[in-house]
DNA sequence: CGGTATCCTTCTCGATACTG
DNA sequence: CAGTATCGAGAAGGATACCG
């Protein structure tokens, strides 16, 4: 019975700092590129067929926010042509629970939110 | 053992319906929002007042946004003159963990995000 | 292959003014 | 109090072309 008695005791304020690493972090893309590279490192061309409906532009300025935030890392191999290969690191690894849990929840609570929008819609004719 | 083994066998993909939820729903405003909403309900200048930042327009458009979604109940009370109190669903209830567990991310990993950008802009020079 | 650079359209968002 | 309406600046994002 302790979720009831008080309202928040402990909990932390969302400050500026707090929404702007979340949105660099956890914006569409991200997740998506996140997401992937959780499973397997990939290089570039890969993910973008990973990620059909993303542009190369889009894709270029994601994996970039990302590196400057230390959530990927990017490995040039010396081949020919040249290969490029995306790295999740240790500190990009400590979201895939989040990213899971964010994914689960938006899967069992989609049909809620269906219902929810349509009685929405209605009421507004 | 179990992590090592295999990549990630029952992961669920992210759809465009996933990400578009996740958007509507964990946007920078909504995520504040809510974060409000989950402590106490709250009248429109009342979270004006709690989230200095926004602007009317913005969390007006998050409120609707919410309520669309099923996350926010809008309540108007009659006195006068008229009162609005925007109060958490139970299904947006189901967020609170979430939204707990993303901010204590966000403070728990600041400093080494930090660090990891202090290191990427001094590379590029 | 793995990008940049450029143009251009769309959408967001703040500022401001007004309303029941 | 709790919004709506309108305008304009700026950012996001796609399409396309080109480069090492």
């Amino acid at each position: 019975m302790k979720e009831t008695a008080h309202p928040a005791p402990d909990r932390p304020q969302i400050t500026a700092t707090h929404r702007e690493l979340l949105d660099q972090v956890l914006d569409k893309w991200s997740l998506h590129v996140l997401d992937e590279l959780c499973e397997r490192s990939l290089r570039f061309n890969e993910l973008r067929r990973a990620i059909p409906v993303v542009t190369q532009k889009s894709l270029t300025a994601t994996l970039r926010r990302l590196e400057r935030n230390g959530m990927v890392e990017r490995l040039i191999v010396n081949t020919r042509p040249i290969a490029v290969e995306y790295r999740i690191t240790p500190l990009g690894k400590t979201l895939q629970d989040l990213i899971d849990a964010l994914l689960e929840w938006s899967t069992a609570n989609m049909p809620r939110v269906e219902r929810a929008r349509a009685r929405f819609d209605a009421e507004e004719g």
